[in-house]
RNA sequence: GCGCGGUUAGCUCAGAUGGAUAGAGCGUUGGCCUCCGGAGCCAAAGGUCACAGGUUCGAAUCCUGUACCGCGCGCCA
């Protein structure tokens, strides 16, 4: 519909170059927007505002002079106006709008997907979480975020990688290996045989008394049996690793949440990745010796200050292979790369763009890409809960699943825009009431979908979309639902873009409020029958931008609740 | 101190890449069930868009500065 305007907008341009009328010859962009106050319109544009500064003229007078251009559209519009400071204005004819309806009918499943990707290939990594504990809260948005992403940049015609990358090697990981081996040997925390700095959560001594049991743990490709040994620290290490990638598995899977690709950290050094990478960025001459370590001149390329590479004990710090990480990814042939990742990790982007700058091997300089999610508070009984990994005191994502259900789970953490801190409440996100947005919307699928049941029973069956089916359509609140149902696949297009996923969770409560406020005041089943099949095609195409979007989400479109 | 994010209604937050009278939910107040599911709907009240400058036909939106909040600033990840 937008596209179609545009085009007549640019037709009518050039007819005023060609008639003379205007003169300059500028082609500035045709920018249409949704007016928000229903009495400008269905679509205005600035377009005379815009050429107002060339032509040298008033802009209420480009308008003129574009709107006698534009003649009567074909009976596109029933109306159209130069309002305000010059906007024209566009009032569609209500047979414009039943195309739409008809559309959405008949693209069903795929209504709002595009083809804007073109097939490219896209990696986004995300979740990323170390092996070292269960998700918590934080790991869930990340989790939500990618997850939705991933789905809005298929659904827009990407060919979509999805990769968790597991920092199984370094000196977290030996914390975990002493932490479990001190729960091994019955040492406790306060203890002072207790590591410093040792995980202390409950679950280590889950780890701890599978470890003795010689229990088996099978996580992706790895399949590791206790050696039962507390003295084995390398054989807890290899255990524990697996058994809360496990964990983290199960999570992720309660959550629906799904990887192509896991990456393990590990692996990077025994396939000489991080070697090779070191190797390189020492040729290429952006490295130098200080202190006994290695650095690296991360301030050539915007970083406040140079980072070590290889320490005094000749390992090396965790960004050397996060640099060999995206090396291969970008080996790999992904020219697009997403990171999400928590705010909290943001100082790395400076040092892993550096480093991949470092390698001058042509990779891009704003490359890859990041999407960062702030900080989660979680609100119970109106209280704040503390969240503290090594304290052992947080909240995880597999207990908020249980809690409060995995669809409301998700919509809350995309709820907000992800640069936005978000305070999620768990006694609202339990509720079943109108105070949860997540029934609410879920619970306007369910209506349509009884309304169906209901017109089976009266034998009417769901008619096949057409338009001449869709003329008795002529109430001004229906001309304003389709108007809404037709903005979807720009919804979905610009949270895609923008890599902004809360767009569809706005654009969701937003079509759900004006269903419902439809269904109170207008009867589908009437006695009518063109009435009633109109309204059934209606109702329909409202469920299936509800169940798409909600897809989109990740989430369920009940059919009775 | 430096970097990043934030600041919009009592509360939680949108604001579609610069447009017309700044929106939603919750909460508050007052209405609507002989009616396809009231898990719903309608209405009212509620604003110095943190502050000060600047850019232009036009700024919550872009630029500069200031204030406050969060996160980061390690030879941890």
């Amino acid at each position: 519909m937008k596209d179609l305007l545009r085009q007549r907008l640019q037709a009518a341009l050039q007819e005023c170059y060609a008639t003379g009328t205007l003169a300059s010859g500028a082609a500035p962009e045709v920018q249409l927007e949704v007016p928000g106050n229903p009495d400008h319109g269905d679509f205005a544009t600035n377009l005379a505002m815009m050429l107002a500064k060339p032509e040298r003229k008033a802009p209420r007078q480009v308008a003129e002079a574009l709107v006698t251009a534009l003649g009567d559209g074909g009976g596109l519009w029933r109306r159209l106006e130069i309002a305000g400071p010059g906007f024209i204005n566009f009032t569609l004819a209500p047979l414009a709008w039943f195309g739409t309806l008809d559309e959405i009918l008949r693209r069903d499943a795929v209504f709002g997907s595009a083809t804007t990707g073109a097939g490219r290939k896209v990696q986004v990594e995300f979740v990323s979480a170390n092996p070292t504990g269960p998700l918590h809260i934080g790991h869930g948005r990340g989790a939500a975020v990618g997850d939705t992403l991933c789905r809005l940049l298929a659904a827009t015609g990407w060919d979509v990688t999805r990769e968790f990358y597991y920092n199984d090697a370094g000196a977290q990981i030996a914390n975990l290996a002493l932490s479990v081996q001190a729960r091994c040997l019955g040492i406790e925390p306060g203890d002072e045989r207790w590591p410093a700095d040792g995980y202390q959560g409950e679950y280590i001594r889950d780890v701890a008394r599978s470890y003795l049991a010689g229990e088996t743990v099978d996580a992706g490709d790895q399949h590791v049996t206790a050696a039962a040994d507390p003295h084995d620290l390398d054989a807890i290490r290899r255990f524990a690793v697996a058994y809360l990638r496990r964990e983290q598995d199960q999570d992720l899977q309660a959550f629906d949440v799904r990887f192509d690709v896991y990456s393990l950290e590990s692996a990077l050094y025994t396939d000489g990745k991080v070697e090779d990478v070191v190797r390189r960025l020492i040729a290429s001459g952006h490295t130098f010796e200080a202190d006994n370590a290695l650095w690296l001149r991360t301030t050539g390329f915007g970083d406040d200050k140079d980072r070590v590479m290889r320490k005094a004990d000749g390992s090396y710090t965790y960004f050397v292979p996060d640099v060999a990480y995206h090396l291969d990814k970008w080996q790999r042939g992904f020219s697009r790369v997403i990171n999400e990742q928590g705010a909290d990790h943001h100082s790395t982007i400076t040092r892993v763009r550096a480093g991949l700058q470092a390698l001058d091997v042509g990779i891009p300089k704003g490359w890859p890409d990041y999407v960062l999610h702030q900080m989660v508070t979680v609100l119970r009984g109106g209280e704040e809960v503390k969240i503290s990994k090594r304290a052992g005191s947080y909240v995880t994502l597999r207990d908020l699943i249980e809690e409060v259900g995995r669809d409301a789970t998700r919509f809350f953490f995309l709820m907000r825009r992800s640069d936005a801190q978000l305070v999620f409440d768990i006694d609202l996100a339990k509720q079943q009431g109108n105070e949860n947005p997540v029934f609410y919307v879920q619970y306007a699928h369910a209506r349509v979908c009884s309304i169906n049941r209901n017109a089976a029973e009266q034998g009417v069956p769901l008619p096949a979309a057409g338009e001449a089916e869709l003329a008795a359509l002529t109430l001004d609140e229906e001309v304003a639902l389709t108007r809404l149902l037709a903005r979807y696949p720009e919804v979905v297009a610009g949270a895609a873009e923008s890599l902004e996923p809360h767009r569809l969770a706005f654009y969701l409560q937003e079509l759900a409020a004006a269903f419902h406020s439809y269904y109170n005041r207008q009867r589908v089943l009437v006695d009518d029958p063109a009435v009633t099949r109109a309204r059934l095609l209606l109702v329909n195409a409202v469920r299936i931008v509800l169940r798409n979007a909600l897809g989109l989400l990740g989430m369920a479109a009940p059919e009775r609740m």
